[in-house]
DNA sequence: CGTCTCCAGGTTTTT
DNA sequence: CCTGGAGACG
């Protein structure tokens, strides 16, 4: 059989034209469980098969875990080594781009990257050397404002423009740091694209054919970047539906879908409506859900699979009942279904939802993981040991040595610390030059007990700094790096009522040695050098570390979840306030088609069955609320539902189990 | 001057 | 519930 045969043979007309159509842009509309990562993997290993060499695709995703998702497929179908096929994200490639041709920017290779936490720190750093307190203010939302001026969504306005100059400062503080932050990461290759035609050039000539994942949930820089590569070539296939947009507040514009057939105007278009995924009843509640939104492309989805089950919904009591009932039912269609744990996924709105489904999972011994929430590596004992490698790889960046530089205690208090500034201010330098001009110059102003500790810490950082930048056993080096600094008898004395928690933070300080270990000895790891490491690990997140361990139960924010499915989904916490939630719409009215849209997507990562959990009260912070049931529910068409009374469902369930056990007995 | 202890306040989603 | 800041001790 011919590969177009057999290409015919394995895909609907669809989705084989989307394969075969290569040069020219190409647009795809494809619904949720329409094979859309099927269908581009097979575009790619088309390409590939046509003799496009690895070198000139581009493919850009949304998450890392999507990334390695499609280069593993492509490599299974073609059987090919892919050395040079780039798979990443946009974030990623914007790493890349930036440690290639960032200097023309005036910043150097070895740049730090910023992570929310970075930047949150630096922007209150930058107001107190403004002399403004920062007790006054809101520096997340700060965060948030500087990222939409950066990435030229909002111009400076009455409201804002007095936070001008806390802004100029801090980018200026950036540059004197030698760091970006995230959005940085797609502005700047931006910037150099449009001041420096030849090197814009120099990657139009590599890139010759991109494909963009995700689409709708690009912003609008990372359309302009993909915009100036693709221009000339033309050759570039954007993958999105607007339905599963549900990254706005992060930028995502899904008019770029618009713009796109501006901008491309002989572009061909294809819609994937056949749904592979979902019964016939949960794809017609998605249908018929998704249809309240005024602001989309018409599309229809259809499955071929039957009508399957109802959605059953429950009201458990509290949080509590809701995080037992999921565990019980698990455990009840385990049994009686034969379910592997990773067919089940728990999906919720909020991180904050997970902690009681956690502790009843945790109670039923069920085995789960969880993605999203806070990384890995943003937890406090992993990033202060990136912060030392941050120090030691980049001596400007003076928001990771604050993070240092009392960390564990060696007597910098505020006093000392206050000095160091104000000399780094007066010299117009680094705070780490600052600490060398201090221990050179035998400083009189600090306590020569400070002095000489200020000393050892030079001494640390230069001596293990020598060995990291060698790139040779670096796991090793951290080792005793870490066993040098004596991290574990820090956390003992910080946290010593709660010895767990101490035991808990240094096996993570262990797990991230581990991981740099796995990382450098890596074979498909070309040259690993500590740069490359500590890029790479500031726009990664937990998942993508965690190996696809199976037999787990899956349990992650629906914004996690996205691309993902399962046989049986949890939806809990479908209450009003939770989605949509709250805050979505007190900042906006219109936010409420993102929420429907976020809905829209939990519902269709139920390959066939669907249980919605809405609690009558729910323990927020410090007091009890009640809910509603979310608004959503009533969009749904009632005759696909089934009530189900939580009482009702405790007394079947135990009915089954016993006879479960009846059953097992007379097996004997 | 640095460290320890206690208390108030705060969380939507993430590269 | 956890973090971070302000005030008391050593």
């Amino acid at each position: 059989m011919t590969d177009i045969e057999r290409l015919k043979k394995e895909l609907n007309p669809e989705q084989y034209k989307t394969v075969t159509t290569i040069p020219g842009p190409l647009l795809i509309i494809a619904g949720a469980g329409s094979g859309k990562t099927r269908t581009i993997t097979y575009r790619m290993a088309y390409m590939l098969n046509k003799g496009i060499p690895q070198s000139s695709i581009l493919a850009l995703t949304f998450t890392n875990k999507a990334a390695k998702e499609m280069s593993e497929r492509v490599k299974k179908i073609t059987g090919k080594k892919l050395i040079n096929l780039t798979v990443s994200t946009f974030h990623a490639f914007g790493v890349k781009i930036l440690r290639e041709d960032i200097e023309c920017l005036g910043f150097r290779t070895n740049f730090s990257i910023y992570d929310q936490a970075d930047k949150i720190a630096l922007i209150k750093n930058t107001a107190r050397e403004l002399k403004i307190d920062p007790n006054t203010l809101d520096l997340y939302s700060l965060a948030s404002i500087f990222s939409l001026i950066k990435t030229d969504i909002a111009k400076w306005n009455s409201t804002t423009e007095v936070y001008k100059n806390i802004y100029e400062e801090y980018i200026e503080h950036l540059r004197i740091y030698n760091a970006v932050d995230f959005d940085d990461l797609i502005t700047l290759p931006v910037k150099i694209f449009n001041q420096y035609p030849d090197i814009l050039e120099k990657y139009r000539e590599r890139y010759k054919y991109i494909m963009v994942d995700e689409f709708q949930d690009t912003s609008r820089v990372q359309y302009d970047l993909v915009k100036l590569l693709a221009e000339k070539s033309r050759n570039i296939c954007a993958v999105g539906d607007d339905d599963q947009s549900i990254y706005s507040w992060r930028g995502a514009d899904y008019s770029n879908i618009l713009q796109f057939e501006k901008d491309f105007p002989e572009v061909a278009e294809i819609k994937l409506e056949q749904n592979y995924r979902s019964t016939g009843n949960i794809l017609e509640a998605a249908n018929q859900l998704i249809s309240n939104n005024k602001n989309r492309k018409t599309k229809e989805l259809w499955t071929g699979i039957e009508s399957g089950n109802l959605i059953e919904i429950y009201y458990p009591e509290n949080e509590q009942k809701e995080s037992e009932f999921i565990a019980d039912m698990i455990s009840y269609l385990k049994k009686k279904d034969n379910i592997h744990y990773h067919d089940f996924g728990i999906l919720i709105r909020t991180n904050s939802l997970a902690a009681a489904i956690e502790d009843a999972l945790l109670g039923a011994g069920i085995p789960y993981k969880v993605s999203g929430g806070t990384s890995f590596f943003q937890r406090q004992e992993v990033k202060d040991i990136i912060a030392y490698l941050r120090v030691m790889t980049n001596p400007e960046d003076d928001v990771n040595l604050l993070r240092i530089i009392n960390t564990p205690r060696r007597g910098m208090g505020k006093k000392s610390i206050e000095y160091i500034n104000s000399v780094a201010e007066n010299k117009k330098c680094s705070l780490f030059s600052a600490i060398c001009a201090i221990c050179v110059a035998g400083d009189s102003a600090l306590g020569d007990k400070t002095k000489a500790s200020l000393q050892e810490f030079l001494n640390l950082i230069n001596f293990f700094k020598a060995r990291f930048l060698s790139g040779k056993n670096m796991a090793k080096t951290l080792e005793e790096f870490v066993s040098n600094i004596d991290y574990w008898g820090f956390l003992v004395n910080e946290y010593q009522k709660n010895e767990k928690l101490a035991k808990w933070k240094y096996k993570n300080v262990q797990i991230f040695t581990d991981l740099l270990a796995r990382w450098e000895t890596d074979p498909d790891n070309i040259k690993p050098d500590i740069y490359q490491y500590l890029n790479r690990i500031t726009i990664i997140t937990r998942d993508d570390i965690e190996d696809n361990e199976d037999g787990k139960v899956n349990l992650m924010t629906i914004h996690a979840a996205k691309g993902l499915e399962f046989d049986i989904v949890f939806l809990a916490g479908v209450e009003d306030t939770i989605i949509p939630h709250a805050r979505a719409i007190e900042e906006n009215e219109t936010n409420i088609e993102e929420e429907r849209r976020l809905f829209y997507v939990a519902i269709t990562r139920a390959k066939n069955k669907l249980y919605i959990t809405a609690c009558k009260q729910r323990r927020y912070l410090k007091d009890t609320i009640e809910p509603k049931p979310s608004r959503f529910l009533v969009e749904l068409p009632q005759s696909l539902l089934k009530n189900c009374e939580e009482k009702s469902v405790d007394d079947k369930e135990k009915l089954m189990k016993m006879f479960e056990g009846i059953n097992a007995i007379f097996k004997k």
